[in-house]
DNA sequence: GGCCGTTACGAAATACGTAATCATC
DNA sequence: GATGATTACGTATTTCGTAACGGCC
């Protein structure tokens, strides 16, 4: 059994059983990781990989569990050289962050700026994506973190960590009726069309919550994934905004009046996530210090002991987030 | 890096740092290992080893990073095999138990033959040891069970169970004054020589904290590491023996008066461990299941996924354990 | 017929063992 | 001086890439 093999099958699983577009991935040839599969599956004497003829149509039951294993093999190989690379150059490195719009766009920018100032030799890499495709990305390997309010939990071989609380306001036109009123209630604000996140995308959970617990089937004409779409539209006068507190810019939206909906929706909780039983470079540990105080060195490792998310959860309970 | 390189840094760490040693243990050439090592070391540009001249002095505190990630790698290799193996041959295979000569000679006979007769082609091995070396057998991989009494909580990546509560009896000749006594105190017991457990044996240290707490030194004249020396050297007239209550044998020692002691000293608990993250053999289960029929594989994956000692107890808290 | 995986073969890289050298205890 | 690690070198194995072949869709 060698380590590339291992390297090979969860590649092959990663690239939806295409053999020739895993080995242009990895820059290596079609034949040679064929050959290294077929050897791997020899040696263990069992089936990986289910095959129709020439092609690979499933991964076996067999053949999962040993891709489970052989991925946590690989994510430790890593963390070797990330030890390594933390003993000869301390704060040089890779980090690589998976978000969605909102925190890019709303959370992260300070943490970013004040990180990469203290960190010039970490090169920094944001990938934007769905809360479904983050914490894939964080589970794979391909980021370090993971930063989302919805869908972390997918992933059980994820740590994640309450990092803020945040609350929604509405925006409207100047010349909505909503403007002018000062005592809302959420069957007020049913009567008018909505414009607000896509489903899955940042705590529209708990807005589809509150309204199901009202008895009220909201009209949501428009939605989108990020508040600045969301802001245009209802600069056109399409409906009433429900967007994210953080996502009101005092400077750029004087134009619309914003209202605090904390009373009307449960507040949300972002996270941040990484892979169970990978190693922390020391710049990590501070990313996350700076993206969420109360989340020192010592915080973050005695949660990495935990093994459930309820346990870490139960660890952070009577923890005072800053709400957002 | 590749999974050989892994291995000889881990067997020289085993061996001392002694590479001839591990060049022999591992049948390979001296050379060879010398040679990949400084290779992984080039490829991390860290020094894994401390050296003097040419001599292996020390492990550095980064290489010791790196061993402990390796020593979890190779341990999820085997996890592979044995995966692969639990679906080609389900029954057969191999299981090392390291334990105590208490455990070997009173609890286990009746569980293994049970075991082998269900499972012919599990070849068993039992490794005989001090609770220090059983438990460093089961932390190395060397063993996959470590069942003891004592000294289990000593590395912190071992899953330990508790299988069942025991307790004391004392065993005297006929003609001792204590063959006669009905209602025993530790005041009076500690009036005579004892014979017993040599330290860090076979719950030595209940017994020490029972005549620590009354304030008594009691006169251990003679200990041994098992029951059956002690029961000798009792017959022999050197004292009153204090063994477990399995340990006394209603057809062999019928010449010995056994007094049961369950009142005077706090009842210990046998532990079964295993290495965390580690794959079990459906077999492996079932010999769990055998020795302690509250385990029963949900069980025991439950209690694998708590990360600390103290979960693991907590879980079990409630359990009715056989007393014996 | 095009895409994709397997087989075959040759070339390059690499790991391993033997022998010799050198340092440490 | 003996033990033990490194260097040097030749051999054997292995891996990888190119080219040809064979099945699915």
């Amino acid at each position: 059994m060698k380590l590339q093999q291992l390297r090979y099958i969860v590649e092959v699983v990663n690239h939806n059983l295409n053999v020739s577009a895993t080995a242009e991935s990895l820059y290596t040839s079609q034949p040679g990781i064929s050959k290294q599969v077929r050897m791997l599956e020899d040696e263990l004497g069992i089936q990986i990989f289910g095959r129709s003829g020439k092609h690979l149509t499933h991964v076996t039951p067999a053949g999962q569990e040993v891709i489970n294993i052989a991925t946590s093999i690989l994510s430790k190989v890593e963390s070797i050289k990330a030890v390594a690379q933390e003993h000869t150059q301390p704060d040089q490195g890779v980090l690589n962050i998976a978000t969605t719009h909102t925190q890019a766009r709303y959370a992260l920018p300070k943490v970013i700026k004040g990180f990469m100032d203290r960190y010039p030799k970490v090169s920094l890499h944001m990938h934007q994506g769905t809360p479904s495709q983050i914490s894939e990305a964080a589970a794979k390997g391909e980021a370090d973190f993971a930063i989302a309010t919805e869908a972390l939990h997918l992933y059980h071989d994820l740590v994640m960590l309450p990092c803020y609380h945040w609350t929604r306001s509405l925006v409207v036109r100047a010349d909505h009726p909503l403007a002018q009123c000062d005592n809302l209630t959420i069957e007020e604000l049913a009567k008018y069309p909505l414009v607000t996140y896509v489903f899955g995308f940042t705590g529209r959970s708990e807005l589809d919550t509150a309204f199901n617990q009202a008895g009220i089937s909201p009209r949501i004409v428009f939605t989108a994934t990020d508040a600045d779409v969301i802001k245009t539209y209802v600069r056109l006068g399409l409906g009433v905004g429900v967007i994210a507190t953080m996502a009101v810019d005092e400077n750029d939206d004087k134009d619309l009046v914003a209202l605090d909906a904390s009373h009307l929706f449960e507040r949300s909780t972002t996270m941040i996530g990484f892979r169970k039983g990978t190693f922390l470079r020391t710049y990590m540990y501070d990313f996350i210090e700076r993206f969420a105080p109360h989340l020192t060195r010592d915080a973050v490792e005695h949660a990495m002991l935990m093994r459930s998310a309820e346990e870490v959860e139960k660890l952070f309970a009577d923890a005072d987030l800053p709400v957002l």
